[in-house]
Order: structure tokens, then sequence, then C-alpha cells
DNA sequence: ATAACACCTGTAGTAACTACAGGATCAAGC
DNA sequence: GCTTGATCCTGTAGTTACTACAGGTGTTAT
């Protein structure tokens, strides 16, 4: 528990979360993270919180969560925590994620297949060309 | 060998090649499909030879390969073809597919074995939002 | 003739950012 | 106190690969 409460500009933010500076302003567009208060001259003033918060959704996009999905994990966190719920937005993504992968080993097999054909050089028979080609009727 | 030169509205053309007939439009826009010849009425008439590219695209695509890739393959089919440009071209992608497979998988993984620890129910302790709260310090 | 459909154009929306432009403010050094 | 360079502010546009509308014209079938 650290309870030295540090405060931060857009940048450090930014920094110390390793995002780029424009994305916090994006998550703060789409309403994942609140509106900060401000100096008196306009400047963002973000504290511990909202570091929490932004590492939050760093980690769930690295566990393949969608901004929307994020957005009810966090509206979890912000009310009550479901964990059957969040099981289920889980589950779900896995089910994408799998989905995804089984879509690229597919591209990745059939195109290797083919180009592994290719013979190279400037000549006009050109397995994987060919393949592209493959005339209609 | 087809002799019949059949010609297609761009409905027809989208039908024929299964595409969304927007799509047909946007890759014109691209500049991977040529300007068709029009109609009196300024409607688009296609013939056998742009069903041919349609699906030259559509099949690049179950393969993988993004738009400005396609545009380069088939740049190659419309002048001369360079087997081992198109194998370097194929290889890069392979590389890019694999990648993304690599991500994928590590995302997988990462969130089962955690979504696995959740204990369902209507609760706080949920494994998955925990480590994604992973206080900072 | 009229209805229903397909086509035309331009534009905006999707996901998740990223990158400006043009101006205001801040912090540090002298 | 002043200057300078970095950082901040806003709004807007670009990225990928489409998809979807709106509002109007053309075509086709009955």
């Amino acid at each position: 528990m650290n309870t030295k409460t540090r405060e931060y500009s857009r940048g450090a933010l930014a920094k110390a979360a390793s995002v780029n500076i424009e994305t916090v302003r994006f998550y703060e567009q789409k309403g994942l993270m609140p509106d900060p208060p401000r100096t008196a001259a306009g400047h963002r003033r973000y504290s511990q919180v909202h570091l929490e918060r932004l590492m939050f959704i760093k980690r769930a996009k690295e566990l393949g969560f969608q901004l929307e999905e994020t957005g009810k994990l966090l509206a979890m966190v912000d009310g009550d925590i479901d964990c059957g719920a969040v099981q289920d937005i889980a589950n779900a993504n896995i089910a994408l994620i799998n989905a995804k992968i089984a879509d690229l080993m597919q591209m990745r097999d059939s195109l290797s297949e083919t180009a592994g054909k290719c013979i190279g050089g400037h000549v006009p028979e050109c397995a994987l060309i060919e393949r592209l080609l493959a005339s209609v009727e």
C-alpha cells in the first residue's frame, strides 16, 4: 500500500504506464478513464488511481480483450464483481482468440505450402501467382 | 477456357465472387480493380476479366495478404512476374502471420490460466479481476 | 403506367489508436 | 524577470478494410 499520492501530467502518466500520450485522451473520450481534475490553466492532473486504471486497461489489452469488454470489466470493478460474469467474458474471449488462431494457421499452412513450390527467379511460372489466378470455371 | 464473354452489373459481379457489393467499389477506389466501362446511364459493366481479378483479390485475402501486398502481386500479374519477389512477399506474410499466432497463443494461454482460477458466482474474489488490478508497486 | 428493384454518388461509421496543426502554459536557466 | 524549449491544450484527420446509409436516377416486370 502506498499512501503517497503522486500526481502526473498527461505525458508523465503515459510514460508511467508505457502507453502513447494520445491513448490516454482516447480512453477518456471512450469513457474508460474518468475525466481528471484540471489545473487552473486546464492541464490534466492525474493521481495514482488514474495510473492503476490505465494499467488495468493495458493488462486487459494484453490478454486480448477489446475495449468494450474491458469497459464491462471496469464497470464491475466500479460496482460489484460477479466472478461468473467475468468468467463468461473471459471464455467468450478465449473462443474468439482460438478462432483467430485457427484462421491464421489455415492461412499460414496454405500459404507456405504454395510458396514452397515457388522456384524463385524472374520467370512467369510462379506457383503462388498460378494459385491466385486459378481461372474461373 | 470459356470464350463466352458474360457481362455483369456491379451487384451481379459481387454475387458471382461472393463479396459485398460495396467492396467492389472500394477496390476500384483503391486502384486494385480497374474502372470498368459504363452504360450510357453510367452503370458499370463488368466482364469476365473483372471477375477473375476480383477472385484473385479474394483468394489473396484468404491467404492473409493485406491489400497493399495484393496490389503488388497484381502489378506483377499486369507486368512481369518475378517468382523471387513473390516468394519474398509470401515469406514476409508468413512471418507476420506467425507473429500474430504467437501473440494470440500467449494471450489465450495467459487468459485461460487465469480464468481457470475463477470460482464463479457473485463474489468479490475474482482471479481475473485480481490479476488485472495487480496494484502498481 | 407503375411498382419494385438495382444502380448511382458522396459521406460516415467501425476498432483502436496515432499524428498532426496552431496555439497556450510551464519549468529551468541565466 | 525573461527567454527558451518542452509540454500541454483543442480539434481534426489519417490508418485498414471494408460496410452502410441517404437521396436520387435508371431498369425491369406486370
